[in-house]
DNA sequence: TAACTATACGGAGGCATCCTCCGGTTATGC
DNA sequence: GCATAACCGGAGGATGCCTCCGTATAGTTA
């Protein structure tokens, strides 16, 4: 290769088919272990050194974010879809439901973020920005609309929901409670 | 000493001062380095092999809620001399309040305590249970008296309050401005 | 006071995890 | 085919958690 030639070229075939290995195993030990799952325990199950595991996800939370890419992309796209169909306020509204839905299924994923976070808060996770980008659509239109309070931005809404979902034994149930009484909050007083 | 005589005898004057002098380092590692602090790092800080930090509070936890015990019955006692003072809802609205300061000036004790209890999910954590039960002091009260909605129970406020608290870049006025929300979502309906 | 013993001390060390580093291997472009 | 950039893997340094046990000492008894 020339050395003037700066385009980087494909990437090797076994680079690609490791790092997709090493995503499935990964979604598979946390599903199983939760964040008890150690990096070599990923790699072992990826039938991969620590060291390949590393190359392809300097830190814990990239492949962490990795795993669950596509289950953030629908929230993304839950967020288009209840926007292009309902009203304002009912688009809001089920859009809450939907991310405490997945909440409660992956609250894992949320531990992981929140840790992350912790650890260096100057940090840019893609996922929380998307996240938060999809939860400012359905919020900003529904207080243009005037159905939701204006003194709101989207980090307090989602302070508060992926808050109280966090806990280790809540319940749909608990969950849902308590999403009703976060939508009262939310609504506009009259 | 005799056998039969099963009466524990009062510690040793040593043992007492160096879990005095743990006590007190705990509290100003802690609050310098939050949950970075190591366990090892403390002893030093004491003036205290390790082992003696172990023979003390057996698991990290045990130490944290030594350190924050003041605090903690600092808010126990807040809720008696609200319920005593004020009327149910603004009773409630107060404690909350103090809450939220408080917990906004220990994040990193909800931090801890939310982690252990991530670790061990049938921990007794008694800080939790006094929190808890002050909570409950006061909320019960309110929905006695009608002001609270009646759907709702201590676990699920501190649920809300404490999840939106545990933020690590948080502000004080965003955290007020959420308990306003909170307390929106609370307020019975008429 | 002196001996005795329950109690406490402390840090070496076993174990686990994180992450880096680099010698060896392999796919890709020419 | 050859050269080499890209990649692989796992040994090993660094750190933290927690235990274990030989040593020291406070309190008790005579």
């Amino acid at each position: 290769m020339k050395a003037e030639q700066l385009a980087t070229r494909s990437p090797r075939a076994d680079a690609v088919r490791n790092r997709d290995r090493l995503v499935r195993a990964a979604r598979t030990v946390l599903a199983a272990r939760g964040g008890e799952a150690s990096m070599e325990e990923i790699a072992r199950a990826a039938g991969v050194g620590v060291g390949t595991l590393y190359r392809h996800f300097p830190r814990r939370i990239d492949l962490v974010e990795a795993v669950y890419r596509e289950d953030v992309d629908a929230l993304v796209l839950l967020a288009d879809t209840v926007a292009d169909d309902l009203e304002p306020w009912p688009s809001l509204v089920a859009w809450l439901h939907g991310f405490v839905r997945y909440a409660q299924a992956k609250r894992n994923f949320l531990n992981e973020l929140h840790e992350a976070f912790e650890k260096t808060p100057d940090l840019a996770l893609s996922s929380r920005e998307k996240i938060f980008g999809a939860a400012g659509k359905v919020l900003v239109r529904a207080q243009k609309n005037g159905s939701a309070r204006p003194d709101l931005c989207a980090a307090d809404l989602m302070q508060l929901v992926s808050g109280m979902c966090m806990a280790r034994n809540i319940t749909l149930e608990q969950n849902q409670r308590l999403l009703l009484l976060v939508l009262d909050g939310i609504k506009a007083q009259p």
